[in-house]
DNA sequence: TTGAAAGCGATACCAC
DNA sequence: GTGGTATCGCTTTCAA
């Protein structure tokens, strides 16, 4: 049974009207040169008919053109990649419109990313997709930027007060809070618990640290938190805090990682023959620490969902450019927590994989 | 800045060949009554010149229309609402398809659900979404459904050997997996752990006993798994059988509730002061849920993602339908670990929401 | 303030 | 086998 109705037109709403096309389109858009009355008829008529534009239609016809920028590090490639996958994902599927997507790159976060910002400032895009790390930083140029007239969508952490139209991120504070859950399910007596953090000047890691710290307070006020460690994302630095933390008397029962740079803690572990013993809590999946999940040394990990992140953000950078024009929600995802149970749901998109199946897996 | 490139068309390569845009279509879609040798030439032109169809114009033109069925239960409602809201999304941001949904409701899965799949079967849609029950009742209908020519794609369960055009759920082993092994992290001693299922013949409910069943024989060998009780989504069923399990001496110490159906045990436990004292790990989320969840009453609970499900499934069937014409992957959503500090997350989207807000939380 | 008509890019029909 | 052209629904320009 193909649909029998045949959905009302421009030309439909004319007909019943005795007016033209014209006229009709000018009084839907509120665009000026129509009599207030004839406007006013011809949106209560639209009404009626229960009138629904033919977006296909508008779509060729307006032939939009758009230009948008993704500024983002290349490390850590398991998190950046998908992300970057995702944004072309939401490109391929995106209708209507002529888009060019261009992808600007720089070490890592805290290395280059501002002047790979300024590098895509100088092209004039019409959207730009990018992960805000110091917001003090960020500010001025976000309003430079806007001021220009190009949107600009936070990915991966937000920067909360600025010109930019939506952000789209993990929930950061919650990714703590879940953390400290996982630990206090395992850890009942009296101990210590250890957190590693990346950069606190991003918003994302002081929250993430926040969170954590907020649920130990209320649901295992029996586990101490030990002062944060700091490693900036750089593995030796990492893995010297760990020697050290570790060989604490007695040391910490529980460990919350909340960067990606996991593998040099959990080197560590291994060395002191401590990996199994002490429950270990990481964030994001990469290839590494598939078998530490498997075989039960890692308790759980914190994924963050990097693609549906940039899949979302570019979706709603366009909803914006396109249809809106005016700001759009501030998305926290909800992390996955993967266990030993359900890594396989998500180990299979590590690697070579289709991007549906990283896209199926991941939302 | 705007995109400064030109798209090529259909007219670009008719112009390059000196030959006419209808030889370029017949050519390019491999359409009857064209020179093999013409054919071949303009495949080569379009794939050198990096052709992309306008999909505005193509669905403006074809201006295809089609109807499809939604075959659901009204109860479970916290389940299948969500559901029917993601099909409803999936429809209003399909574009360039004039899509009729027609709804049809029955009381309850195995009461009423084969008497409207056949009323649904009486108007000969283009395509059927539905959750199939016991599966060898299904088989016969899907086949002749099939040869009608409608395209039927499986929601909430799979019926996997028939002729259904694609599956979404939630993965059920997995899920059942995972609820084992939550139960472990916290059952570190000897103990018996109990399974509610729902019905015994729908397939899901099968793999999730499966699931819990094979994870706590791997991983938690110290857990005594007691035979599983199948209570037919009826809520007096499962108070009575819960009540009679819990008198055991010794009674189990975790159980898993793998249907929506968890209320009546939840009752039980409480009456027999037990609440709080077993550990439970439930299915789905919903409004008497979320206190117990939060007082820690409740572990954590596997939601299955209905409105992730339902806009899945839409999607995959409308790119059956306009696109390709073939088999649909068999999507199995990793299900969301709703714990007390993720669950505001969640909670916000039960009664009063936005789609908007069910979309963004459930993703 | 309104009407008439051109045209976006792909498809399909009718001529040749 | 191939070329020319009307058409889908909407926006926009030009004329009245």
């Amino acid at each position: 049974m193909t649909n029998p109705e045949r959905p009302v037109g421009v030309k439909d709403i004319a007909n019943a009207l005795k007016v033209s096309i014209g006229t009709v389109d000018r009084a839907l858009h509120n665009r000026p040169g129509v009599n207030e009355k004839t406007k006013a008829l011809v949106q209560k008529k639209a009404k009626e008919l229960g009138y629904q534009p033919n977006l296909a239609a508008q779509a060729l016809k307006l032939n939009r053109r758009l230009a948008v920028a993704a500024v983002l590090p290349k490390h850590i490639a398991h998190f950046f990649d998908p992300l970057r996958d995702g944004i072309r994902a939401a490109a391929a599927s995106a209708v209507g419109v002529n888009l060019t997507l261009e992808f600007f790159e720089y070490p890592r976060l805290g290395g280059g990313d501002i002047e790979a910002f300024q590098r895509a400032m100088q092209k004039q895009f019409d959207g730009m997709i990018f992960l805000p790390g110091d917001v003090r930083k960020y500010d001025p140029l976000i309003r430079k930027v806007a001021e220009n007239g190009t949107a600009v969508m936070c990915v991966g952490s937000d920067a909360p007060g600025t010109d930019r139209v939506g952000a789209v991120s993990a929930h950061a504070s919650v990714s703590g809070a879940v953390a400290a859950e996982l630990l206090s399910h395992t850890l009942t007596s009296k101990a210590e618990v250890a957190i590693f953090s990346g950069e606190l000047s991003t918003l994302d890691h002081v929250e993430k640290l926040r969170g954590f710290a907020a649920a130990l307070a209320v649901i295992a006020p029996h586990l101490t938190l030990l002062p944060a460690l700091e490693s900036h994302d750089r593995p030796r630095e990492a893995y010297g805090q760990a020697i050290e933390l570790m060989q604490r008397k007695p040391h910490p029962a529980g460990i919350y990682i909340s960067t990606a740079n996991s593998m040099p803690v959990l080197q560590a572990l291994e060395e002191l023959g401590l990996l199994g013993k002490v429950k270990v809590v990481t964030t994001d999946l990469f290839r590494e620490l598939v078998p530490l999940i498997e075989t039960g040394k890692v308790l759980a990990t914190l994924h963050q969902r990097p693609f549906t992140q940039g899949k979302l953000a570019l979706e709603n950078l366009l909803i914006y450019l396109l249809r809106d024009r005016r700001p759009q929600p501030v998305v926290q995802l909800a992390p996955h927590v993967i266990f030993r149970m359900n890594l396989a749901l998500f180990a299979n998109q590590i690697g070579s994989r289709t991007d549906e199946e990283v896209e199926f897996a991941e939302r």
